[in-house]
DNA sequence: AAACAGAACTAAAAGGTTTTCGGAAACGTA
DNA sequence: TACGTTTCCGAAAACCTTTTAGTTCTGTTT
């Protein structure tokens, strides 16, 4: 039990017991030149009978490197900041960087509380995650480190933004259900202001306009709730009988659906294919039939804004908006 | 827009321009006394237009306090570690600390290497949030910082840990059924390897026995799962028509019983009241009927976590297992 | 006028590390 | 021996802030 109280041990400790300067002790440590192979040995072992951990914040305000980066999110309780947070962290933790976590709760006064904090310790750059993917001001004017946007982008087209291709995800799953051979396909989303909802209603479009199918029905707002999913399968199974695939804003949308259509004597997929988004497991493997889905890879997101701040402390910037392709992951609810 | 290659403003630059010297520029900054109010006022100034942040990193060197503490998880996928992590992540973001985010996956390796990394960073105290409410090993031994457990505890008495009372957790939600009357009580849970399945259970045979009422059937132990939930029901609805109540493990459960229950044509809650547990909402209340459910405020647990380990830094712990109270949240699923 | 008290300010040290540059030792060559 | 080269090591500066222990200044009392 090392005492609270005893002051940490530091290399002016390690060099003592090694015998040699602190310099000569850094350079060891350090695997740096000009050190002779046995006194490194020495070194090595006596920093690792002191159990000596560097300072690292007297290395960081020496060479203006932290190796910490912010993670500023807006709302991580919303399940789509955890797994970019967690790609990203994966990526910082391999490199050796440490994350520092702040969540606004969507608040900008917290916001700019978290940012005059993140920089008065000096983290070496910073990761902007939305809690939705609609567009965010620009918080990098001014900021005198990297920033790098994901799942919503900046509005500054200079800034470097990583966000899901929906339209092209929503192309993905338009295209099984054309493959499939439905040609009554509707669509059933989420609210009409989120980005997310009006992305992948305009992939659906795109997609059915190039294969020359009309789309079965006005694309369906409402919410992105089971209880909307179910609402929505009650309207079309009555109003649109002939509908024989409807592709889902989200897993919990298709979940009700599936629900209500089971409920109707309906069966999934022979009657109707339903495809969600999301991938959500607690959901799409879940529902009876297990739902094929979109998944929109934010764990790969995450890594990969990531991997571009680290580029972007280089000082290698990648400026604008990349849009990162989803994959269809297919279960029974389509399979035909 | 600020060069990035630029140094950055040191207080130095705040003392020239307001003329004084370093040392009372830091007493004006910091509040300190022994500065006139007028020169006080010339420093604030001078470091508002230089747009000054003090660097941590040499504060933290001179004063021994980083003020940052190290959250440390194995599973922030996990659902029940989120809202911990805010909580904690509240606490402290008000107390003007920072907290650096590791998750180290389950794997032990990976946890040792991020506790190296916090200690290099000399990081105040730590906090470790179990991805169940199984109990972990201790990791205090030997860390010349405080630690608190939050969600699981530590297998060290001595150490600090705080963890919803689930025992507690299930008598509110059989004291409810009781309440309103239902002596046919069946219990569906998750795997009986976790703490808080066994947990839950005993709440509740504790407290049918302190009623004097049996408890309809063995628990049923299978998955955390709404599949799991439905094939119990479906069990149940069977085996013992006569059960009127079920309490189950998680809302997933509950979720999948209900929609059962449902589909069976039998009603909740008039032939039967489901109570859940998590008071998750995307499905407690997106179920017909809503699911009442017991919550286990684990955003508070987290908050109380983070003030204890305040506590512990300041030398005043708390050691022991503080199980922290849950909360029954009445929906339709129970309305009688 | 001298001595003093208190207020306002400053020089300098400390904190732990990395890095630069100079120096010493060891070795080979003339 | 004298000198150059290489190899290895160490002294000291630098990073930025807080705090201690003065120092100067102003005004008051004897």
């Amino acid at each position: 039990m090392v005492s609270r109280r005893s002051r940490a041990v530091t290399i002016s400790d390690v060099a003592s017991l090694a015998g040699v300067s602190i310099a000569t002790a850094s350079k060891a440590l350090n695997g740096k030149e000009d050190v002779r192979a046995e006194t490194r040995q020495r070194v090595i072992e006596a920093a690792e009978e002191l159990s000596f951990r560097p300072n690292a914040l007297a290395r960081g305000l020496l060479t203006g490197q932290t190796r910490t980066v912010g993670l500023l999110t807006s709302d991580s309780v919303g399940r789509f900041g955890i797994p970019v947070l967690l790609g990203a962290e994966d990526a910082f933790g391999a490199g050796e960087m440490a994350v520092m976590l702040c969540d606004a709760r969507g608040d900008a006064i917290r916001e700019q509380h978290y940012i005059r904090t993140l920089l008065s310790r000096r983290v070496d750059g910073l990761i902007v995650v939305g809690e939705s993917t609609n567009t965010r001001p620009s918080i990098s004017r001014d900021l005198p480190i990297p920033v790098v946007y994901a799942y919503g982008a900046s509005n500054d087209p200079q800034d470097v933004s990583f966000v899901p291709d929906d339209v092209g995800g929503a192309a993905l799953a338009v295209r099984h259900l054309l493959a499939l051979g439905r040609r009554r396909i509707a669509h059933v989303t989420g609210p009409m202001d989120y980005k997310a909802a009006a992305d992948r209603a305009q992939g659906l479009r795109i997609t059915l306009e190039e294969a020359g199918v009309p789309q079965a029905g006005e694309t369906l707002y409402g919410a992105w709730s089971q209880r909307w999913g179910r609402h929505a399968a009650e309207m079309l199974l009555m109003g649109q009988p002939e509908v024989d695939a409807v592709f889902c804003g989200s897993d919990q949308i298709a979940a009700g659906f599936v629900e209500a259509v089971r409920e109707r004597g309906r069966r999934v997929p022979d009657d109707i294919a339903v495809i969600g988004y999301d991938n959500w497991d607690v959901f799409s493997i879940q529902t009876r039939p297990a739902l094929t889905s979109v998944d929109m890879n934010l764990e790969i997101l995450g890594r990969t804004a990531a991997q571009h701040l680290f580029a972007a402390i280089d000082g290698k910037a990648t400026p604008g908006v990349h849009r990162l392709p989803c994959r269809l992951v297919i279960r029974d609810s389509t399979a035909s």
